[in-house]
DNA sequence: ATCCCTCTTTGCGGCCGGTCAAAGTCGCGT
DNA sequence: ACGCGACTTTGACCGGCCGCAAAGAGGGAT
C-alpha cells in the first residue's frame, strides 16, 4: 500500500532527507492499523521487519528469566522501533504490544543495511535517535542507582506527562492506558510501592488517579518531589 | 600525527570499509598518549571531539544533581566513546578518566556529520557500536529493576572479568585498577556492601580481592550467584 | 442489569541493604 | 623509612520497601 509522503516528511527522523529518496524508501514499506491489545512482535521472535509508529502510543516489554515482567519503554508517535538489526541481533529483545489504536509502518529488515548505507542523512538521524534512547536509559540506570522510590516515580510520571500527555481540565492526563504495574516495571518498584504513592499525591492534589488512567495536576509540586531543593 | 592503518583496520567498527575511505579518514585524526588519573572530556564541558581508544581502559562517570558518583561503564579498546554529537547533545554527558596508560585517537566534533555521511559503512558499524550499548544499558536496567544486589555484583563482576579479565594464575584478574567504590556505583549499591559481598565470596574461595584489584577464581560459581537455577 | 475479570487499594510484618562510626591497611611521595 | 591519604573492612542499628494477603472498584461482555 503506497504512503502519501507528506505524512511522514516532517518527522525528525526525515529532516533535511531527499524527497526521492524518502519516496523511493516509502514505495517498500507496508502500513498497519491495529488494535489495542495486539502484538507486534514478541520477545525472541526473529527479527523479520522494523517499524516506525504512525500514530498511536506502544508499550515494550521485557519478561525477565524468573518470569517478571518489566515495562522497557513507550513508544511514541514518530519513533523508530524494532531495529533490531542494528543492535546487531538476529530476535527481538521484547515484546510490542499496542496500547491504543495505532498506525505503524514497516520495513523487511532486510532493507535495514541499504536504507541506511543509501541515505546518509537517515543514517545521521537514525543514529541520533537511538543515542537519544541511549542518553535516557543512562538517566534511569543514573535514577535507579541514586534515587530513593518516590523520586524515581515522580520522574517517571513527569515523564510520561511530558511525552503523552494531553491537556485536560486542570491538569494533563496521560494519554494512554497505563496500569500501576507499568509504572512499577518503568521504576523498578511494584505495583503496591506505586498505589501507596500516587494514592498519597492523590491526597495532595498533585495527581488524580484511576483505572488505568493517570493525570497530574501540579507538575511543580510533582517536580520538587522528583528533585527536591538542597 | 599519521597513523599507520594497519593498527586499526582490523577493528570490528572498520570492518568493511574501503581503505581509501580510511586513509582519508585518519589524516585528519589526532593521537595522544595519556597517563592515569588524566582526564580526556569532563561532564558538561562543550563537546569539541570524538574519540576511539586504541589501548588502554577508562572509566566514564557521572555525578548526580546531588554529588554522588557514579561510574556508567568502562572504556575497552576499539571502543568509540564520547560522540555526544550522535547523541544530538552540545556537551559531555559523562567525565572520561584514564584508568591505565591509554592511547587515545580523536577527531574534532565537527567532522561527525561528514564522516558518517561519506562512510556509509562506518555508519552501519557505528549504529552497531550505540545499539550494542543500548542493549547493555537495557540488561542492567533489567537486573536493576529485577535483581537484589547480590545478584547485580556478580553479574558486574562476571562483565568485568569477560570485558576486561586477564588470566592469570588461577584466575582471571580484572586487567585495571577498578576500586569497590566504582563497583558500587556500576551496581546501584555502596561500597560498603560491595565490600561485604567480595569478603564473603573470598571466604568462599570464589574471588580475590586487593587494593583495587580484583580476581575471579572461580567464574561458574559466581555464576551460580548471578542466576542461581530454580 | 449483572457477572466476572482485571486492576487497585490498604494493612502488616520482616528483612535487605543503607547509614553511621571507627579501626585497619596498603602504597605512594618526599 | 616514614607519614599521610586513599582505600578497605567490619560492626551495630534501623528504616524504607517488598511480600503476602484480602477486600474493593471499574468496565467490558453477555
Amino acid at each position: 500500500m503506497a504512503i502519501d509522503i507528506s505524512l511522514v516528511r516532517n518527522l525528525p527522523l526525515f529532516r533535511q532527507m531527499d524527497p526521492a529518496a524518502l519516496s523511493r524508501l516509502m514505495a517498500r514499506a507496508t502500513v498497519r492499523r491495529m488494535l489495542p491489545g495486539d502484538l507486534i512482535f514478541e520477545q525472541g521472535a526473529e527479527a523479520t521487519s522494523f517499524f516506525l509508529l504512525l500514530h498511536g502510543r506502544l508499550k515494550v516489554s521485557q519478561v525477565t528469566a524468573d518470569g517478571q515482567q518489566v515495562m522497557v519503554r513507550v513508544v511514541h508517535p514518530g519513533d523508530l522501533f524494532g531495529f533490531a538489526r542494528a543492535l546487531a541481533r538476529p530476535d527481538y529483545p521484547g515484546t510490542a504490544q499496542v496500547a491504543v489504536e495505532s498506525i505503524v509502518v514497516s520495513w523487511p529488515m532486510t532493507d535495514w543495511e541499504t536504507v541506511v548505507e543509501n541515505n546518509p542523512r537517515l543514517a545521521v538521524n537514525a543514529m541520533q535517535t537511538i543515542g537519544q534512547r541511549l542518553d535516557e536509559a543512562h538517566t534511569r540506570l543514573r535514577e535507579m542507582s541514586t534515587e530513593e522510590v518516590e523520586r524515581r516515580v515522580a520522574h517517571a510520571v513527569l515523564r510520561l506527562a511530558e511525552k503523552a500527555g494531553r491537556i485536560e481540565g486542570g491538569g494533563t492526563r496521560i494519554d494512554f492506558p497505563i496500569t500501576r504495574q507499568d509504572i512499577a516495571g518503568m521504576t523498578g518498584t511494584t505495583l503496591h510501592t506505586v498505589s501507596r504513592l500516587l494514592s498519597a499525591w492523590e491526597g495532595q492534589g498533585l495527581v488524580e488517579g484511576g483505572r488505568q488512567k493517570l493525570t497530574v495536576l501540579d507538575a511543580e509540586g510533582l517536580a520538587r518531589i522528583a528533585d527536591p531543593e538542597p
